[in-house]
DNA sequence: TTGTCTATTGATTATTAGAGAATAGTCTGT
DNA sequence: ACAGACTATTCTCTAATAATCAATAGACAA
C-alpha cells in the first residue's frame, strides 16, 4: 500500500490486478463509512472487510480507524463498547447520530453534484476523441 | 476561501449560493486541467476563469499555479513564454504532452470507476431511505 | 507459552491545500 | 511621469490530512 503522490494517476498500467485505492477512493470513505453505520451499527474491524467488499481496495487499518474517532469528535458518529465474549479484545460499536442522519443527507446532495462533474468531464473526454 | 476541514459536508447548509469548492472538487482539478490543456493550449490565468465557469467554485490562484507545475515535473504538460503583447506580463502557455496524453486516458478509465463507485453508493441512500 | 487471529491506538513522517504577500508588466487617466 | 487598476505568476509559511509502523491486548488452540 504505498503512498499516492500527484501523477498517481499514470501508475499501474501493467497489471494491477490486486485491489488498490486512490485518492479519489479516500474521498469517498467518509460518507461511505456513515451510510454503512447508517444501515446497522458496526464497529471498525467489520467496517475493514465491508469497504474492501465494496469497490473500495485496502484502506489501512490506522486511517479507518482514525477517520471514526475524527466523525465521533463531530458527533455524527456515537460509540459504546461491547464486552460480549466475542473472538478478541473488546470492540467499539459505532452508531449514527441525528447529527450524523442530517450530516449523511448533506453528503447525498454533494456526491449528487459531484456526480455531475465527472458526468461533464467525462463528456468532454468523449468530445475530445471525437475530433 | 477557508480550509475545509473534516466534516466540510455539513457547512453551507443556509444559503450558500456563491460558488463554493470542496475537497470533492480538488479531487477533479488535476484531471480538469489536463482536459483543458488538451483541448488547446492554455495559461493559468485563463484556467483560473475557465475552472470557475465549469462547475468547480473558485479555487486559489496558488493551488492552481503549483499543480501546473508539478504536472509540468511531471512531463505531462510542457510550457513556453508567451511574449505575444497582451494586456500584463509575459504569460506561460501550457500544452499537453505525449505522456500527458496517456495520463489523461489514464483518467478517463480512474473517473469511469469513480463514477461507478459514486453510482453505487447513491442506490445505497435511496434504499436507505425506503426502508 | 507460543503463536495466530481479532481489535484498537498512538507516534512519526510525508504530502497536500490554502492564505497571503511579493513581484512585475500593461494600460488608463490626470 | 505618477497613481491606480487589472493582468499574470511565484514564493513562503502554516494547517490539515494520509500513510507507515510499532505497540498493546484479549481470546483461543496447539
Amino acid at each position: 500500500m504505498p503512498r499516492r503522490r500527484r501523477g498517481w494517476a499514470m501508475n499501474g498500467h501493467h497489471g494491477e490486478h490486486h485491489s488498490q485505492h486512490t485518492p479519489l477512493t479516500i474521498s469517498l470513505l467518509e460518507p461511505t463509512l456513515l451510510l454503512l453505520i447508517s444501515q446497522k451499527e458496526r464497529h471498525g474491524y467489520t467496517l475493514l472487510n465491508d469497504l474492501e467488499q465494496m469497490n473500495m481496495g485496502t484502506i489501512h487499518p490506522s486511517v479507518i480507524y482514525r477517520t471514526l474517532r475524527e466523525l465521533e469528535e463531530l458527533c455524527w458518529i456515537q460509540s459504546t463498547w461491547e464486552m460480549d465474549q466475542t473472538q478478541g479484545p473488546p470492540r467499539r460499536i459505532y452508531s449514527l447520530t441525528p447529527l450524523g442522519e442530517e450530516a449523511l443527507i448533506n453528503w447525498q446532495h454533494q456526491l449528487e453534484l459531484h456526480q455531475k462533474s465527472i458526468d461533464q468531464l467525462l463528456l468532454m473526454f468523449k468530445s475530445n476523441h471525437s475530433e
